[in-house]
DNA sequence: CTTAATAGTTAAGATCACTGAATTATATAG
DNA sequence: CTATATAATTCAGTGATCTTAACTATTAAG
């Protein structure tokens, strides 16, 4: 990677941060879910075939802490959690409707910073974004799953 | 902004959250820091100028609760507070060279995925996604402060 | 069939962050 | 000068998450 390319990077990554995270976390302090609670809602969001122990993993703590979180989720209409047919030791975990909405309110509050940003753009200057973001969708879709690419 | 480029963006959003959140929280336990703490420092690590009650504005906290974790967190040596001569009910907080490693590491290991799915463009894709992103930098700059541009 | 491994739950205890209220110190307004 | 407002700190109490360990249920292996 080039030096200029490498700085752009860091930049990006600053700017990211600055604007999201104060937002996010607001943005859990409203809603009244913790941070754990909305990064698992997040995740569920994108990965919906995942089991407890695979969350645990992702964010790095036990399954006990897991299992004790989704509990409350799924009490609070969040959350469906049913046995996994093939292996009756796994959970299937699935949002709710709730569930989703408010993972995608959160997403969306994240990021709010970059829509607006991208309002102020020129036409031209927009296509250039969207083919660059679309570039690095489309590659970390391959990165996923060699055989799936972006359905545009 | 135009419907492709509106899906463009949510894409983006969930890719962003998708492959931070995890790694995010992964590093703060184990560096033994925890979430808050973290935001702060990385907050700390780009407004340098800020006092207790502007960081619990930003993160929707309380003052007392900001002035608790920072007294850790100056016990801890990530932080240097002292007296506002300007007003001195203030408090300047700034990051010791402790706290600034600590919070680029967290920045680092947050998007990290970004630079290794940059790594894995061709050069002509690099650009791209360069010149876009420089794009979105400096607009962001224009809106913080109509007289800074980036410096590259 | 028995044993071992895996997935999840539960309980007890520790830790941590947060709030509200009281307190101190400084700055501003009348 | 006095009163009010602002900034930060301290303290007690609360709630949430986390961990370890024990336990149940299911699956896989010998």
């Amino acid at each position: 990677m080039s030096p200029p390319l490498e700085k752009t990077i860091n930049d990006w990554m600053s700017l990211n941060m600055r604007n999201s995270l104060g937002n996010f976390m607001r943005f859990a302090k409203e809603k009244n879910y913790s941070i754990p609670q909305l990064s698992i809602l997040i995740h569920l969001s994108q990965y919906e075939e995942c089991n407890i122990s695979g969350l645990g993993t992702e964010f790095g703590v036990t399954n006990a802490a897991v299992s004790q979180l989704l509990e409350k989720m799924v009490q609070q209409g969040l959350v469906h959690r049913s046995e996994d047919p093939q292996d009756r030791r796994n959970k299937v975990l699935l949002l709710t409707e709730d569930g989703k909405r408010i993972a995608n309110e959160g997403i969306i509050e994240r990021h709010k910073w970059l829509s607006d940003l991208i309002n102020i753009l020129t036409e031209e200057e927009q296509d250039q974004v969207d083919i660059a973001l679309r570039l690095l969708i489309d590659k970390a879709a391959l990165l996923d799953d060699p055989k799936s690419q972006s359905e545009s």
